[in-house]
DNA sequence: CTTGAACCTCTAGTCACTAGAGACCCTACA
DNA sequence: TGTAGGGTCTCTAGTGACTAGAGGTTCAAG
């Protein structure tokens, strides 16, 4: 049995985020000592790791709860499990497709500053009130 | 003179969000009519559309702060403004880094997947759960 | 003068935590 | 067995950048 800070030590997740994490129901109550501390089974321990795994990968509190109750329901389809798969995979391509936008103009702005002149001359005060002068659209 | 609705439908930023603005010392508090309502000038119109196009760009609002700051000061150096743009390049690119990485574990576990099967022999759920199975670190 | 769209303030909710207060528990050591 | 001090408990409130809604007021066209 485990203690929180002992799971906390062995999941990387601050002791507060695992609270939070049984208040939002994705870890089940866990057993208590008579002085009421948590006291944690290795399936406990498993849980956390799927869960800090899947935060890890960008999926959000929801879709973990979806792919936990697939996970303790094994003769499911897993159809729906690949659709979360499928949705947070097109959610980061979108979100690197838009990063990449702003990094082209970023880096455009920022290399015609050279941080020397006046900010009444400086390219990157005159870009951002002068929407014209981007490249591309964000 | 622009009513908050005519300002909203010229720079495309919701009325809720130019008042949050304004609360938030972004944007000065405007004129007001009579009966309390607010008027803003062609300078407020330009004033939020460097707003939004920060906002776009992903600066955040204390360093937007900063940045109108400056535009108003234009004698000051345009260093910080250089600082500031630079360390929202190098956020930007940072977080496409973590998300090339996301991109990769998660087309890699999508794939393996063909959601036809029992959720107990889904490679999207196994993978979370084994954290070995993953080639990159996240 | 009336009507209805636009506007006002204020509160509370979102997401995924994080920080802190004030109290209680557990265990190793003397 | 007593105690010290680190671990844990619950609860509240704060983060960033908005967003939604309630309940009331104002504006402008007809």
């Amino acid at each position: 049995m485990f203690s929180i800070g002992a799971l906390s030590d062995r999941t990387g997740v601050k002791i507060a985020t695992i609270r939070y994490y049984e208040d939002m129901g994705l870890l089940p109550p866990p057993e208590r000592t008579a002085g009421n501390q948590r006291r944690y089974s290795q399936s406990g321990l498993d849980r956390l790791a799927f869960i800090k795994h899947a935060r890890d990968l960008g999926f959000a509190i929801d879709a973990i709860k979806a792919l936990i109750t697939l996970h303790d329901h094994p003769d499911r389809s897993c159809a729906q499990a690949n659709a979360i798969a499928q949705t947070q995979l097109a959610d980061v391509q979108s979100k690197i497709a838009r990063l990449r936008r702003l990094e082209t103009e970023l880096s455009r702005i920022a290399t015609n500053c050279y941080g020397a002149g006046r900010a009444g001359d400086c390219y990157v005060l005159t870009s951002l009130a002068d929407h014209d002068l981007c490249q591309t659209k964000h």
